[in-house]
DNA sequence: ACAAGGTGTGAACGAATATTCACGAGAGTA
DNA sequence: TACTCTCGTGAATATTCGTTCACACCTTGT
């Protein structure tokens, strides 16, 4: 029989893992602090997981849904790429204001490494990459993107951009990088626009500069 | 009066730090399987260094002085910004074959904090920083790079694309990304071309489809 | 060959942390 | 109200890790 189930505190304690795991790394953040700051026994977290890695991955999953639920509702609309990317670069950056915890958390499980970094990457880019490569299968179709590029690899940079924008707003180290480029916090619009711009280049410029050869070695 | 000073030994301990800081991270990484993997007792490392992190701090300089002077060398020539990208990306394609674990501990102290994060920032990005600043302004002067982008978040897209490379060839978690947008492991040639391309592409196209105003809110 | 003192060694110590478990508090039932 | 069963509690435990220090070794000067 149930007793004092906590409904919502759950929820908090999820939030408050994430926030101090984000903060201060798997291991630098302890289980006792994380049940102080959440007003709960350490006790009780051992209830309801296994262990530290158990809970977590707990943390992990509970913040990706957020993450996921986003993009599915991005997509839910059709749009043209250079549309999508202005959305997207919107949503990230709402998001970032709104959860910097989470990004903090998808920042430290990059740092992951063996098979578990293998395992985490494919659970977590498997749903973008497989979002990016669709959008540009389209923009190809459409006429939208240019044709002279690997997909796959074009994938890659944009979210390249998209990623590291999102640390930039969020984590202090990138964010501390983003103002010595910048000189100072620039403002969401001008990231946007200017990030468009780049985008908006690297889609549509077709005409091959880039000689192909030059077989390494010897430069210039 | 010395005695048993160790020459390269000293280096040896350092290389081992930076692997072993790199692999697990500031906190995961035991002094003392840093001394027994270096072939020394822990007590040396405090007769050197007053503690953990002002070994972790010399690590770091220790791996940073080695890019520096790998970047110092690539900007002793004269040449195009497009001549320098190809050079930037097959230098830090090089670097990350030759030392994984300098990149992975660069990639580490990206997830620090607070004040400490500010000064590291300042420290390792002041000098990419300046010198990208100072190549893009020696490409709008000559020509070679479009006005209608600002010199600041230019350079920034820049070197996220460059930094996001080095961690995708260093780092297990990136590394598996990498292989998911891409089915595999790209080869250095393809992305090197590749990347040429994205970055061409900014670098030249002036056209702009981006319209300035759509002041938020509302999207389309 | 011997004395002296600088230098590496690694066992020992204290602090911190993950994990456990005996206990008590509160809800449901009669 | 009294009994019971469940679940949260937090002191206790074992382990790990940063740091210290008494000691032994080796080099140097004589």
């Amino acid at each position: 029989m149930l007793k004092k189930l906590s409904t919502e505190k759950l929820e908090e304690i999820l939030e408050t893992g994430i926030e101090l795991f984000a903060h201060n790394g798997l291991h630098a953040a302890s289980m006792a602090s994380i049940a102080r700051q959440a007003g709960v026994s350490v006790g009780v977290l051992y209830k309801y997981y296994a262990n530290k890695e158990d809970f977590f991955m707990a943390c992990l999953r509970h913040s990706l849904s957020s993450l996921e639920s986003l993009l599915q509702e991005l997509t839910s609309r059709e749009d043209k790429l250079l549309n999508y990317s202005r959305r997207l670069i919107r949503a990230l950056q709402d998001f970032s204001a709104l959860h910097p915890s989470h990004i903090r958390l998808y920042h430290q499980i990059t740092s992951s490494s063996g098979e578990t970094a293998r395992q985490l990457a494919e659970e977590i880019e498997g749903l973008s990459s497989r979002l990016y490569t669709r959008l540009i299968a389209q923009g190809r179709e459409t006429g939208a993107l240019r044709r002279d590029m690997d997909p796959g690899l074009f994938a890659f940079f944009f979210d390249n951009l998209l990623m590291m924008l999102q640390f930039s707003y969020c984590c202090d180290y990138y964010k501390a990088r983003m103002e010595l480029y910048c000189g100072g916090m620039p403002e969401d619009s001008a990231v946007e626009e200017q990030l468009l711009r780049f985008l908006e280049s690297a889609f549509t410029f077709e005409r091959s500069l880039v000689p192909h050869g030059d077989p390494r070695g010897e430069n210039d």
